[in-house]
DNA sequence: TTGTCAGACTTACGGCCGTTAGCTTATGGA
DNA sequence: TCCATAAGCTAACGGCCGTAAGTCTGACAA
């Protein structure tokens, strides 16, 4: 994680060569007026800039346009969720079903102590309608696949291992269980107090994993 | 549903004591930009007034400020969805069973066929922090509560009559199958192709609810 | 030491926003 | 017919936004 940005001295300028600094500091500014504000619209070019103690026009050398910030906000936040639970799931041990739990029990995690980057990530409204702004599709079909399939090999495993009654569709289950698990990630990410029993993760893990 | 107000020509005045014939137009006049739109964005107390033929200070006699219009439309939708629901229930005859799945599948299909509403209406953004604002968290909370008591008495019979594994908790049993459906549901909102098997939605009913 | 140019900055334009203050008009009871 | 008043309008303020055009400045090769 990249450390907020609060000093309000003016900003040293970066070395030649080192514009591409910049870029970091910037993303790092958006994702910290996303956890602040909690409200993906403050996360303006203006705002960012601010917040980043730059001058507005200061970021078009780097990026396009506003919705290109959010994106590489997005991405980044993908890959380190991927981590986390890559991170997770190796900690766990060989045991599959210790795997399971510690990649989904992850997950939430992320998605609790980090609400607001939750939901820009899976539910975000942040390309209005995707046209007239410099972002393509393929940016947006290929953001999360690395999760997914480390879920899938994770979800596969237990079924080899005879410890989950798969179907003939291993795809279909997996798709089945991260749409419970991003359900509750996301309800408790947007809701201010999320109802039902503390242990739901687990019942929604059991359930959809159709664990024996 | 409140037909969509097209018209271009200067608006008739209400007559007397019908003035609060406007409120609906307005909540129509959102609830018809929300859809085409696809931006909650897009539903600005401005643009409001635009599509319902008015000047924007005349929203102020019938809302106090644009949240509390988004906050009229989720409502109203919130009642629509219970009733859709609560229609579904009743054709589906007598068996809790098929009274299960009509259910929830009356639920994916009104997601279905409004994407935009149901993002509004179950993680929606359109109150900016709640503080200042006059939305208050009584408004907030009894939203959408007609609808999953429905759920949980469907589940219920299907427990009662011995087609589904009941645990010691129907509320935490309902939560749980209430969000697999709200992860389907809002991810298909949200994401311009869904990816997974067709059947997904009767995979997670079938898991979550614990058909035998 | 000096000149160049990457790495910023200042200024400005037009646009849309929410909201306030005060004005117009047509409806319908007297 | 008249006029009180409900219903809705016009004008305007301040604010923030994205972005374009042109300017400064300090790090570093020569």
């Amino acid at each position: 994680m990249v450390t907020a940005v609060t000093n309000t001295e003016p900003r040293r300028r970066n070395r030649r060569g080192e514009g591409g600094k910049l870029r970091d500091e910037i993303i790092a500014a958006a994702l910290a007026l996303l956890d602040e504000g909690g409200d993906e619209r403050a996360v303006t070019l203006r705002s960012v800039a601010r917040r980043a103690g730059i001058a507005a026009p200061s970021i078009y050398p780097h990026f396009a346009d506003q919705p290109s910030i959010m994106l590489a906000v997005v991405q980044q936040e993908m890959d380190a969720l991927a981590t986390v639970l890559r991170e997770a799931v190796d900690n766990a041990g060989p045991d599959a079903r210790a795997r399971l739990f510690a990649l989904c029990n992850a997950y939430l995690d992320f998605a609790k102590l980090h609400p607001q980057r939750y939901r820009i990530m899976f539910g975000g409204l942040w390309t209005p309608s995707v046209e007239d702004t410099s972002i393509t599709d393929a940016d947006l079909d290929s953001l999360g696949a690395g999760a997914f399939t480390l879920l899938a090999d994770v979800l596969g495993a237990c079924v080899e291992e005879g410890i989950a009654h798969g179907s003939d569709d291993l795809f279909g289950d997996a798709v089945a269980l991260w749409l419970g698990l991003h359900g509750l990630a996301h309800q408790r990410a947007v809701v201010r107090k999320m109802p039902g029993p503390a242990d739901v993760g687990d019942r929604l893990i059991r359930a959809l994993a159709h664990l024996k």
